[in-house]
DNA sequence: CCAACCCATTGACGTGCGTCAATGGGTATG
DNA sequence: CATACCCATTGACGCACGTCAATGGGTTGG
């Protein structure tokens, strides 16, 4: 007859160190993504992003935000470097979209919000 | 003839704030998942109790991440008030695992990395 | 009861983050 | 030019985070 515990038998001052499949470098890659977009204000961000047809201004997201130019720049900046965006200048206009050659896991990640 | 340029026409001055799509409680639940995965220790060890055939004890993350038993303790409890975990105590030993309940979003995000 | 073990909590320390004000470089308009 | 506008960068500040040492509560074994 069967156990019925579902958990595993242990010993005192023995322990079971579980194999970590995941590989470093995809490890720091994630998290950068999920750091980019844990931000209240950064993931909105990317999701109006997502979800926009064409390129958007960040004078725009200023409004939109109600923040500071500077701090829009900063969030910005942060989503480009982990990959996420990609920068166009149009004259005195910036206008951001999703980067085209967007990480797989951070498509991923962005369709699986909502 | 249609206009080549892709990006929308601009007066000085004004802009087009994006329409802003998820819900503000949302915005906030989906963040406080996302903090809780992107610290990469904390990830990895998201990612062992998704693998995981049983709960994982206290005492094995230890031992996989070198790291001291407050710290790992305290990542715990960080996944637990994210609402991803919860511990079942038997005997003197803590076992971890996934939340049964785990909200859609979490585990759609979960599945999206690896 | 006492000793050993496991774990959560607390306190402390250094680091990084989110925000804004100030500055400076570009770009259009007169 | 000179002025106005847009944006990135820098510096500064408060706050949260990741880590560990120390402490204490619970459980097991002698």
């Amino acid at each position: 007859m069967a156990k019925l515990s579902v958990l595993p038998a242990r010993e005192r001052g023995v322990c079971c160190p579980p194999a970590i499949r995941i590989r470093p470098e995809k490890v720091e890659d994630t998290s950068t993504i999920l750091k980019a977009l844990a931000d209240p204000t950064r993931l909105q961000m990317a999701l109006v992003l997502r979800d926009a047809a064409e390129p958007v201004c960040v004078c725009d997201f200023t409004a939109a935000f109600d923040l500071s130019q500077p701090t829009v720049s900063h969030h910005m900046a942060r989503l480009r470097e982990a990959g996420l965006v990609e920068v166009k200048k149009r004259g005195i206009w910036s206008f951001y979209r999703l980067a085209l050659d967007l990480p797989a896991a951070a498509r991923r990640i962005l369709d699986a919000i909502g």
